[in-house]
DNA sequence: CGCTAACCGAGACGGTACGTCCAGTCTTGCT
DNA sequence: AGCAAGACTGGACGTACCGTCTCGGTTAGCG
């Protein structure tokens, strides 16, 4: 199991011989997400990764388990650095941001990867595993690390399970998303003031 | 542009030659579905459909552009007639049943079918027309009728787009369902609650 | 046992109801050697006959017993009736003449035809009898009139059997056609020269 | 263009990755040849070769054009070799050898491969270059160069071409064996001394 | 003059082969 | 040992064609 491409190294046994160069390693994981973006997810193929990072079909997978951990690795390798969270504002308004943020990546070229790459881990479930460890709970934690703020905060009851109320803003754009329907800050901001709305329920009553 | 197969039936001008046998569309489509449960979605191959029906691949390529819409059209002809939508009760318990049937759905066999469907449409824009137009509109329009009633019955406000409501409804099981987690009866009463409350802000106030 | 496309007929059985429609057999027939000089031998499909005709590929299936026998019938058709052999002169005077004529024959379009049925027998028994049978003992049979003509006016050797003579004519001709090497009227008068040179050793002694 | 499936073999340049498998090719003629001759010509399917050989029919197809060229190759592959032809005697008693050869060959397995092969050419221009160099030409020039020692023994005429000769000692018979006429070694004989009279005129006279 | 058998065009169908493409593995020799 | 190059197996894909099979409609020529 070479999963995410990082060697067992374990612990012991010095490895000998000729060590991995990360230079072909980067050069595959920008190859793949170039291709990734041009051709959509089906039409990448091994041999073209190969061609186009210089490298030898073999060495894919000397590294990779398949095809679809490479394209997910790539994902990863490309996505890692590039969230930058609010960290000034009031943790409400911080999480309406978060929710516009999420149009606006589901629209993006990443966020096509992301959605293909939703579609590939339900044929895979090795994929899937990688997926939601590496992707996708990395990605929720920082959502509900917001809503806990605001709960610790008193903007939300105390009542509330943080995963619930990012589901219920991310889900529905996901769907809107995977339809191709029309996705926008405008849409992004009424599902935030419905779901506000229903997880505030204090308001009521007089 | 045969897409669906269906005959062009515009009403006039019986089409001359053979008919086409309505016995092997059938079989194709069943077959199809039972390979579709039996293999899952990548693993149903076009020779096996023909094998599994007793019918030639060249009749397969006849009638459809390719592999993926004959499985659209498997999932179509199966499910076509089981929607069995409540027409007792209040508009709104109506809808709450309709929510809990989702996530019955997305868990059961069809409900697998479903989301390979949703997942393979990402890949294929032919494919996607079919799958909006055929599956998703109908579904979609089914629960919008019950959002109007309680519109009408004055049960939820009337600024709201039905079509929103649903989609918060199903949005969220959804992805849950995407990404294999957990998705109940209670999970969906949640999710009712909190869209609900969130739908009609005005009865709480003063 | 259908053939050469005559219906049985043997004899009593009146045959009742509508008739073969002549009309449609020679355009049949006409269709496919048209096909036959313009796409060579192998790329003639029977839909491309049909079409062609303007007639279904039932009709040719009705007629003939597969593909090859009506190319070998388009042939006979319309070659049957160009075999103007020479009247006047001296039978050895005709049979050079003969002998010409075949190299003009194999280099035309409907020698090309006859060298693409020849081919064409070699996978196709029931085939090889038809052309045999129709095309080459007809043919056979004219050269070696000549040679018998010559022989009884005293220009050939009593010894010599007709077939062999035609067969020493026409064989190296074949053989240079089937190769696609050059084939003219002064190679093909090299070939009767030494064939009758071969043939009339009589005359030299002495 | 792979034509014959020979290594460039440009002398320098030693053709990097690793090499193609002799075995591989070899078991895929060999496998070819028997087919050939168990099946006919237009029997031989391409998977049917990579069945028996053991092989993918992938592999087939990158290293020749098409079935033909490997029904080609494995002639070519399997008569390299078995060029008997005699060295004692006097050229004419050759020649004469060789003739009968001709009738033996036409009759034998081989025999019908080849005439398989010739017909085949008649449809495919590319195989027919292929089947002319590789086929033709080289049983070609052995005999000429039989007749060429007869002329420089003084035993046949200088004025004569040796291909003349072969073409006539070798059509009649072609023909012949096209036509599954009977060939035998009387014929052969026959034929023989019928060219060599026609070939030979200064007998004649007192 | 109408009946009826047989014809015919259109085209669906089973079967079979083709030649292409791709995933993933293996082999060779260079570094 | 890592690695590039690239051969190889296995198997699916979608196309083409053959010869058969329905359909519905048409056309002799007997009654």
């Amino acid at each position: 199991m070479k999963a995410t491409a990082s060697r067992p190294s374990g612990l012991s046994k010095r490895p000998t011989g000729r060590p991995r160069s990360e230079k072909t390693r980067k050069a595959i994981l920008k190859a793949t997400f170039r291709l990734l973006k041009r051709n959509g997810f089906d039409n990448v193929s091994a041999q073209q990764i190969a061609g186009e990072a210089g490298v030898s079909t073999a060495t894919l997978y000397r590294w990779w388990d398949n095809k679809q951990a490479i394209l997910l690795d790539a994902y990863l390798e490309t996505t890692r650095d590039i969230l930058p969270h609010e960290k000034r504002g009031s943790p409400l308004a911080r999480l309406r941001t978060y929710t516009l943020r999420i149009a606006e990546f589901l629209q993006s070229a990443n966020g096509t990867v992301f959605l293909r790459l939703l579609s590939a881990i339900q044929e895979d479930p090795a994929l899937r595993r990688g997926f939601y460890e590496n992707v996708f709970l990395p990605r929720r934690a920082e959502g509900c690390a917001i809503v806990q703020d605001a709960i610790d905060a008193g903007e939300l009851p105390g009542g509330i399970q943080p995963d619930f109320i990012i589901n219920q803003l991310i889900g529905p754009q996901v769907l809107r998303a995977l339809m191709r329907q029309e996705l926008n800050a405008k849409y992004a901001r009424r599902i935030f003031d419905s779901v506000m709305a229903g997880a505030s329920p204090k308001k009521r009553r007089s």
